[in-house]
RNA sequence: GCGAGAGUGGCGGAAUUGGUAGACGCGCUGGUCUUAGGAACCAGUAUCCUAUGAUGUGGGGGUUCGAGUCCCCCCUCUCGCACCA
């Protein structure tokens, strides 16, 4: 045996092959069906890491798969070029982000080529290419045409020290990452895509998604989170204000016994007491150091203050205070809350706390609900008191009749509340897409002439991760004639959130090199929509939600004609490592700890908790060494074969020692026996042990069929053909049957070749095939092939398992029943008794009930 | 906190969706062959045990002839929370 399984020689001789060949390109015009197939796209971080190889394995086994059932499959990739990691880059090293991001590139390509990822290389796209950003420019002016984009004031981490704005993710325990001095909010002019206008149709789509993990389209409803409920005016007293409130519950209203707003309220200024203003002002610098996801937490401790004022009850008159509150948000709602303590749990620690009056107003039919005995807010449903001519009512129909009277009167209204908030767009960093705006003193904000996009990032920059964005320091850039009055303009500084460039990637795809718009139209409706989409579930709502906005945004500028971007959705659980953290140096490689120790200060390393990969953790597993050592082949099927698709992975390297022995037997099973069954077919009856094979096979072919086709159950997948491969070795009789020897070994190669293709290719090929096994097409089973004459049965007494009996797959539910009462150990345990009930399972099992 | 998921041998996982719990693989134990074995092959491997027995799918209850699977309560872990991508 000296032809051995050599994974280098036999994976670049493929590579070079396809990368000659280029039989992985669609075209456009093909009597096929069509199929386009996603992976999302990564961002260019310079090394793949073991997600990246488990995510792209998933979709190429698809993307194969697809191939081989006939069908013209798009199979792009790209990146996700813009954002933060180039600046940092930078900022420390001083490498030009471009510079950075396209050696990364480069050096990604290079990494995922040896994957032998079955790519349409002629499509690749970077989305920081001026080629692709330019149409984003230009769609980003047709949506401000319509109202689409706007701006307004908004509030971000501002760091006073770096005199820059911090992403969430820069804020250390409300401190600034860099200098940690204490991060304050600032309000800034900001651009706004209003996806607000399609919360309905992105609501109503979430039950016309059935593609969808039900848990992706649950959480997107969450989000969205449509509530109906009413609007209600308090009048302020002595004053001609009015404070207006959301609330799901104007069943309660007159349980309303005081009011609180959000500090960032535009009211709090004019009611704000003279005498309170020194208590007002302290109260609002300390809500502001609290972190924003934190304030509505109901572990924070609930605080407030009072303004000095009061507002009017629209129900009763009853005059409450005004306080302003650190749960509340001004970005939910009206920012302004009716506190009703007997009936929400947040409004009942609150009153607790700051001794306000607690009312019942709806009690449970029939039980007396005294407010001072209450130990916590009571939510469920009831009738209600204390509400004058409402009194007596259920509290659904309340709702109603509370909405219309207040409604009667001018002083409410029924109204739908979303959680929903409009998309801030704009972003004061430079590494992202130019925002193509000018600023006029007598025009205002006037978009850049069509003609004149794009609006080229310009590369001479400095950057130093202070003073803000080095676009706003650049005077080339900034300084301009206004398009409309030709007067002395600035450019808008500011460029995209990158979620803007992820949001119709996969459109662009269908046409990377059109040079007439963002899209082709005859090839975006040829394609799209993505036929199956494959990413991690962290993405479950943002991305998800944005692209889904944004090719509906596409779709009303007439640049494409689907409603929805992705038909099936398969979310990919995480790959996890445990995380490890200096006190001093921050998150450590594992190489930087030896015997729990940082290796840079010998201080004792806190133990992280097991979170996905990503750079800024270093906990990232590179799996290049693992294909140095056992080949791309090996790396591929042992991603796939430790746990289905969806499943979060821990990562562990057991079991890639399994997966390379596998194929090698898979190598030489084609190898010592390719003499033998050079020529040989099927004979047209099988007998024996040769049955029992043909069977197996058959058995296979199905098997596999029905985990990869829609349902993703890779990993069971690879067991059936590795029980396949056992039963070839266990095959005595080769020499008699080489036909189905021959069969057994070819339905192996072709179902392995989505998983393994570089071997699958090489064993065809010495399988004597001219074509390439990828074009020769997916294996059908034969349905009689999968017949047995004879089944076991288990027989059960009370539920347990006492004894097995072989029938005739054609026996009558009679002879099953006698020949399970006969069965020995069975009799043992039924002697004596009186047999109750005998339930017969079809195929698999009897159950007697004795008693 | 809110929203969404997950929990099965020493380990990764399987279970035809209410019907034999532990497929397949790793690891481990013993053996064959070999100058050698970190190669290959064969046998065994949930736990307790004298077992043709009992127990067993995060914990506690329930429904059922039968529950890993359905229902109720609890615990732990993971993801997202709007400027990480």
């Amino acid at each position: 045996m000296d032809n051995h399984y050599n994974p280098k020689d036999v994976e670049s001789k493929w590579q070079n092959i396809w990368q000659e060949n280029k039989p992985f390109c669609a075209p456009l015009d093909s009597e096929k069906e069509k199929y386009y197939l996603l992976e999302m796209f990564p961002y260019p971080s310079g090394r793949i890491h073991m997600g990246h190889v488990r995510n792209y394995a998933i979709g190429d086994v698809v993307a194969r798969f697809k191939r081989m059932q006939g069908f013209n499959v798009l199979h792009p990739m790209g990146w996700d070029a813009f954002g933060m990691p180039a600046e940092n880059a930078a900022i420390e090293h001083g490498i030009h982000p471009a510079k950075w991001t396209y050696e990364n590139i480069d050096s990604m390509r290079q990494q995922l080529k040896r994957i032998g990822l079955s790519y349409d290389w002629e499509r690749e796209f970077a989305t920081c290419d001026a080629d692709y950003y330019r149409w984003e420019q230009l769609v980003f002016l047709k949506m401000f045409e319509k109202g689409l984009a706007y701006k307004k004031g908004s509030s971000v981490n501002w760091c006073e020290d770096c005199q820059t704005v911090l992403a969430n993710e820069q804020v250390e325990d409300g401190c600034c990452w860099r200098c940690h001095n204490q991060v304050q909010p600032k309000e800034l002019e900001q651009w706004f895509f209003k996806i607000t206008n399609y919360a309905d149709e992105l609501l109503e789509w979430t039950n016309k998604l059935p593609g969808w993990p039900e848990r992706v389209l649950s959480m997107q409803r969450n989000w969205i989170g449509k509530s109906y409920g009413c609007e209600i005016d308090f009048e302020v007293a002595d004053s001609s204000e009015k404070i207006k409130v959301f609330t799901t519950r104007p069943d309660t209203l007159a349980g309303a016994t005081f009011m609180s707003l959000a500090p960032e309220h535009p009211l709090v200024k004019s009611l704000v007491t003279s005498d309170q203003q020194q208590a007002v002002n302290d109260f609002i610098a300390a809500v502001e150091r609290q972190d924003k996801a934190d304030r509505t937490s109901g572990d924070l401790e609930k605080i407030g203050i009072f303004t000095g004022s009061y507002c009017l009850n629209p129900l009763n008159g009853e005059k409450i205070p005004v306080f302003l509150a650190n749960f509340v948000l001004m970005g939910y709602g009206t920012g302004a809350v009716m506190a009703v303590p007997a009936h929400d749990q947040r409004d009942f620690e609150f009153a607790k706390k700051y001794q306000l009056p607690i009312r019942t107003v709806i009690q449970p039919q029939g039980v007396e609900l005294v407010a001072d005995q209450l130990t916590e807010a009571f939510s469920d449903p009831g009738v209600l008191i204390n509400s004058g001519q409402f009194d007596g009512v259920d509290n659904e129909s309340a709702k109603e009749q509370i909405a219309a009277f207040l409604d009667a009167r001018g002083v409410g209204r029924k109204t739908v509340n979303y959680r929903l908030r409009d998309w801030g767009v704009s972003r004061q960093r430079y590494w992202g897409t130019p925002i193509p705006i000018i600023y006029c003193d007598s025009c205002g904000a006037v978009p850049v002439p069509e003609e004149d996009l794009p609006v080229i990032l310009p590369t001479d920059v400095e950057l130093t991760g202070e003073g803000g964005s080095p676009l706003a320091r650049h005077e080339a850039f900034l300084q301009v004639t206004c398009p409309k009055c030709g007067k002395q303009a600035k450019r808008e500084s500011d460029t995209f959130d990158t979620f803007v460039e992820s949001s119709w990637y996969f459109a662009r795809y269908t046409c990377p090199h059109y040079t007439d718009g963002p899209l082709d139209k005859k090839a975006a409706n040829y394609w799209l929509p993505v036929d199956q989409y494959i990413g991690g579930i962290e993405h479950a709502v943002m991305h998800l939600l944005y692209a889904r906005f944004y090719t509906k945004i596409l779709r009303d500028l007439g640049l494409l004609d689907v409603d929805e971007p992705f038909t099936n959705l398969l979310t990919q659980g995480m790959v996890c490592k445990e995380t490890q953290r200096c006190p001093e140096h921050g998150w450590l490689y594992p190489e930087q700890v030896e015997d729990g120790k940082c290796t840079l200060c010998q201080q004792l390393v806190e133990l992280g908790r097991t979170e996905k990969m990503s750079k800024s953790k270093k906990n990232v597993i590179d799996p290049n060494q693992l294909i140095d050592q056992y080949g791309a082949d090996t790396a591929r099927l042992f991603s796939l074969f430790a746990a289905p698709p969806e499943k979060d992975l821990e990562w562990n390297e057991q079991g890639v020692e399994g997966c390379y022995r596998f194929l090698n037997r898979v190598w030489r099973a084609v190898d010592e026996n390719s003499e033998l069954i050079a020529a040989a077919q099927v004979p047209a009856t099988v007998s024996g042990e040769a049955s029992d094979l043909h069977r197996k096979t058959h058995q296979t072919i199905k098997k596999v069929s029905d985990d990869v086709d829609g349902s993703f159950h890779f990993n069971t997948a690879i067991a059936a053909v590795m029980e396949l491969v056992n039963a070839i070795y266990a095959f005595k009789s080769a020499k008699e049957n080489p036909g189905v020897l021959r069969e057994a070994l070819e339905a192996v190669v072709c179902l392995l070749n989505p998983f393994v293709p570089h071997i699958c290719e090489e064993l065809w090929q010495q399988l004597g095939h001219q074509q390439s096994v990828e074009a020769s097409g997916w294996p059908t089973w034969d349905e009689s092939a999968l017949v047995t004459d004879e089944i076991t049965l288990v027989v059960q007494v009370n539920g347990k398992v006492r004894g097995k009996i072989d029938v005739a797959a054609t026996a009558e539910k009679q002879s099953i029943e006698a020949e399970a009462l006969a069965e020995s150990n069975v009799q043992r345990f039924i002697a004596g008794k009186e047999v109750r009930k005998i339930i017969v399972v079809p195929g698999r099992l009897i159950n007697i009930v004795v008693g």
